[in-house]
DNA sequence: TTTTAAGGTGACCACCTGGTCACATTATGG
DNA sequence: CCATAATGTGACCAGGTGGTCACCTTAAAA
């Protein structure tokens, strides 16, 4: 059985809380910038202003430490998808996927530099369990529509002929997307969502959820 | 006026042209497994066999090769845009989309390396000229459906309500991710295009441009 | 106060990077 | 056959990487 150099070290979890707070801060900040491949142990030792030494006192390596920081995403996605499942009871299949797309909204505004790092990890080669780490966050989107999918078909409200594997496509594409517009401005084609009032950005919202209550009601 | 060190040195095409196009396809190989930045100059002249020297001989710096590289890419990608667009005459809106994505899986086809390195190019950063070479490639796109689409609104064929800006997005966001879910299975969420046969594949298809159809048509 | 353990440090290591340059090799043309 | 120019070469450079370890400091226990 090897090690597997998953999990920071016991002397992390020593630290004082505030000093955990600021390391992992600072790696967030880094993976952000630079992806895994490039970021840099010895810059994140340099904002921190501490010894390599010491980092490598709490995680066993570059690996670790990312997957630290990995995990403490997947735990704020995790977070807002309970939320926001909680907060939208009783809503049609198209006005939950309406929420999804505004929690989404909510999390890249609240935690920009997570959504970073995973669009870094989504194009990145050589991340360390690359593929799991990118199911681990899509299986939420999965398990949120794939069921959904199923009652609303059963309900009528998708047309019969489309499988739920490719309305869960087409919900995740079109989501996935207005999601990286917002954050990466130059991906919206000239549609400018990055710099919109929270008014328009919504009225631009419940006109997509109308193209696709459209295009995929019977 | 500084010196843009964009294109080879005249001593490469002075070489026969069998060695520029095996040091071209060691460098598109390199720069698709790699992306830009981790990309190796040492690694393209151990695939090549040639020294370092050398290939400091046909370009200026790793910069110059790259922009070279992607030339030949954009090359590629107005060609088969231009042979779609003469194969398709008197199609009408959505028929064109059609095309448009049948077009891009051809490509995907017949030259990944050439779409790896494109993806890589859209999330990578620091990449020489980034935004510009981005650019240069989405404007087929969007040059080519935002004529397309204010014709179709005169003819009717689009709702009204809908601004073309926005019909543009939504083709550009389900053909964009249709074509990388194709490349990178691990998008595609359980769909299995990658692995399709064609015919299963231009079914989906047009599924997906139905879809489209019911969703933008008034 | 002394002993012992934990935490913190930064010089150092081997390795890799993009890029250079004095030199060797080859081709050209007089 | 020689002179000259063009092409090819790889040891070498400065600078960066992830990771180590002998040493120092701090804190708690005895």
């Amino acid at each position: 059985m090897e090690k597997c150099f998953t999990e920071p070290k016991p002397t992390f979890f020593n630290l004082p809380p505030e000093k955990q707070e600021n390391i992992l801060a600072a790696a967030v900040a880094e993976f952000a910038e630079q992806g895994y491949q490039r970021a840099s142990v010895n810059s994140i030792v340099r904002r921190l202003g501490i010894a390599k030494g010491s980092l490598y006192q709490y995680f066993d390596n570059k690996e670790a430490l990312f997957l630290h920081v990995f995990d403490q995403f997947t735990r704020k996605v995790k977070q807002q998808v309970k939320k926001s499942v909680a907060e939208s009871q009783g809503h049609d299949f198209f006005l939950l996927t309406r929420e999804a797309l505004l929690a989404g909204i909510d999390f890249i505004v609240e935690y920009p530099e997570f959504f970073q790092i995973y669009l870094k990890v989504l194009f990145e080669q050589d991340v360390p369990r690359r593929e799991e780490l990118v199911a681990r966050v899509r299986l939420f989107s999965l398990e949120y529509f794939g069921p959904l999918c199923e009652l609303a078909k059963e309900q009528g409200m998708l047309r019969q002929d489309l499988s739920c594997r490719l309305v869960v496509f087409l919900l995740d594409a079109t989501l996935d997307r207005f999601l990286q517009a917002y954050a990466q401005p130059y991906l919206d084609g000239g549609l400018g969502l990055a710099g919109m009032s929270r008014e328009r950005l919504h009225a631009e919202i419940d006109t997509v959820i109308t193209v696709l209550r459209n295009g995929l009601q019977p």
